[in-house]
DNA sequence: GCTCTACCTTT
DNA sequence: AAGGTAGAG
């Protein structure tokens, strides 16, 4: 959702594969243009699961996710365009937002002239030059972002949204075989894109929480590859099904506001 | 299995 | 220092 932008009136307004959307509550009303019903419910994941419910659940167990939800409630994971999701958060590596942002809307403007619009497709994607995304500040994430594509390319005909529903460790096994993609940004592709609920993606933010809160026993430990299974393992045991939206809460309340 | 380091740029 | 990854030791 990087290059969403929101106007003063309060429409949100992206691609989201196919559509470009405009977006707006007022109160429990979503207003909306761009798409028919049944594709917005399915973007806001309405009818997967009762988002009041879970919370409800997660504010009796846990008084930090209650603080949380206090200041955010309604925080949703939304069904993203998995495409565009795999190189943002390949873009994203240690990276502030309003970069990530940048650097998205200078790989939609090199491929296909509009910063904006309908994500690149594949074969627009395979038109980027590393030269010319180091110009535009992509930096060393350039080079990966043309690897990337290229090995994409080599998968069959909407390989990444088969992916969609596979379990977990599948999609992770198949994601960090791309270069630029780890176990973090393995995570946030599959759990805002891929229907992976569990996932939950470990950032240095995550990371200071678990410790503090949730796997004490790690508090002396740095973000190695088995500690960050064990932080996203604890988040699990604790939220359950649903952790990764969970951690979006979390992480909001966190990192963001 | 863990630590260290380079990788680009912006604030 | 920023919502990491990958290679070397």
């Amino acid at each position: 959702m990087f290059r969403w932008q929101l106007d003063e009136e309060g429409w949100c307004m992206g691609a989201v594969g196919e559509h470009v959307l405009r977006l707006r509550q007022q109160g429990r009303l979503v207003e909306f243009t761009g798409a028919d019903e049944s594709f917005v419910r399915s973007f806001l994941r309405l009818d997967d699961l009762s988002l009041t419910e879970q919370a409800r659940r997660w504010c009796a167990l846990d008084p930090l996710f209650a603080k949380a939800w206090e200041g955010q409630s309604g925080l949703r994971i939304l069904r993203q365009d998995p495409q565009e999701c795999f190189f943002s958060f390949l873009c994203a590596a240690v990276a502030p937002i309003a970069r990530i942002r940048k650097m998205l809307e200078a790989v939609c403007d090199e491929a296909t002239g509009d910063p904006f619009g309908q994500f690149p497709t594949l074969e627009q994607l395979l038109t980027l030059r590393e030269s010319r995304l180091r110009e535009r500040g992509l930096g060393f994430r350039a080079e990966r972002v043309v690897l990337a594509a290229r090995k994409l390319a080599e998968k069959p005909e909407s390989w990444l949204e088969s992916l969609r529903g596979r379990p977990l460790v599948e999609i992770e096994a198949e994601l960090t075989q791309f270069p630029g993609i780890g176990r973090k940004i393995a995570d946030c592709i599959a759990l805002f894109s891929l229907d992976a609920d569990s996932a939950v993606p470990v950032d240095t933010h995550i990371w200071r929480i678990t410790k503090t809160h949730y796997a004490p026993e790690l508090s002396a430990l740095s973000l190695t590859p088995a500690n960050y299974e064990r932080a996203s393992a604890a988040f699990q045991r604790k939220f359950g099904p649903y952790a990764g939206w969970a951690q979006q809460t979390l992480f909001y309340q966190q990192a963001v506001k």
